[in-house]
DNA sequence: ACATGTGAAGCGCTTCACAGCG
DNA sequence: CGCTGTGAAGCGCTTCACATGT
């Protein structure tokens, strides 16, 4: 609190330390231990928290600290006001838009999974470069050409880009979603993207398997 | 090669020095750069592989540093004897068998994705609670209850296993697998999971888009 | 008495910068 | 001369430990 006290009171709302992005990549999980906590529990300890998070305790009170916490000493967080805070932090109270690029097997499940809609994320366009794809309803949205893209993301306010192209079209993918206004791009295509002014956090299924065949390997 | 050296020759074989961590989720990203060269390049150096894979180039040389590295001064590093290492290091010189449990939209994507078996990822059996889905054929494999589980670990030699159903599930799920046999699970589910002994691996969708959601919302 | 909030120490990864070698 | 390999410095995250507050 040190940091705002020197400040003067006013400057509460204005000013904040940056949220180390080790954190940022925490409060999600946080906010699902805490909504998967009995209804009827309006309490938790850090250490609580920290249990079923999988994390020790000092880091969840340094990570909440960063939302400016108000936890109470000697009683704990007030899960509502925590979960109120986390989703605020992470820009949650609004929806936000996302359109689909290759609508392969992968594309399709992400089109009809429910866990970006329980959390505000709308997946409001489809794209594909194959032709025999068009017209496709996936989710009841169709799947459109890549020629429509940027009128899509602009028209529909599109903010986020979802990647699901095999690897050699990556790059052109990303730079057209880039082109069209896209500011966050989560890549699940297997290949390294880059694209200035574009937030991008990549998935690769086959490198998290190797990732733990290197333990398995190194068990044995 | 100080670490080596002091332990004599003879110890080269037996003695490693432990590979961190966050070298060891790369290898698979200087792997893919490399195999995405063209054909006929046979040398790279750290600094055109570090533009490819998007890191330093320190950062190239001290992470093929730790596979014993034998980079040539002044040229490079010899392509094939690269992959070669990386694979070996990463324990993909021998195929992995994978079970899948909850057989919805995700599950079958995962079944059906051509990235694992390009890298020796061997799907041998799909499981759901669900007894409307049994006997479904997922990419040929017909999907088998839960009790089945266990044998088919052990008789099919499956060292990691999948997990794609609801977050109410996925601890059930990960103690069935546990007590299977298996000792790395890829969890896909929204939750938290705690098992002794295995790997666990976490690949969160609906987080991936919500730290996203956060640089957004930090930018505007 | 008890749990938070946080300086300070600890630890590991990243980056620099250059010696070493082909 | 060019590029690797690596000490050493830098940086950020984690963890400890305890003062603080109710």
């Amino acid at each position: 609190m040190r940091f705002r006290s020197r400040l003067g009171p006013l400057s509460c709302a204005l000013v904040k330390r940056p949220i180390p992005s080790a954190t940022v990549q925490r409060l999600p999980v946080y906010l699902q231990c805490l909504e998967a906590l009995a209804p009827g529990v309006s309490l938790v300890s850090s250490e609580d928290l920290a249990v079923r998070a999988g994390v020790n305790s000092a880091k969840v009170r340094k990570d909440l600290s960063y939302l400016g916490s108000h936890g109470v000493r000697g009683v704990g967080y007030d899960v509502e006001r925590l979960v109120f805070q986390i989703q605020d932090e992470l820009g949650l109270t609004k929806e936000r838009s996302v359109v689909i690029v290759g609508i392969g097997n992968l594309g399709r499940a992400l089109a009809n999974y429910d866990g970006f809609d329980q959390r505000g994320f709308r997946v409001v366009g489809l794209f594909d470069a194959d032709p025999r794809k068009l017209g496709d309803l996936v989710d009841g949205l169709p799947v459109e050409p890549m020629e429509a893209l940027a009128d899509a993301v602009l028209q529909r306010g599109a903010e986020i880009g979802i990647i699901t192209t095999p690897a050699p079209a990556a790059q052109e993918v990303a730079d057209a979603l880039a082109g069209a206004g896209i500011k966050s791009i989560l890549n699940f295509a297997p290949a390294v993207i880059k694209t200035d002014g574009v937030e991008v956090r990549r998935v690769d299924l086959s490198t998290e398997l190797q990732v733990l065949s290197f333990y398995l390997h190194r068990r044995a």
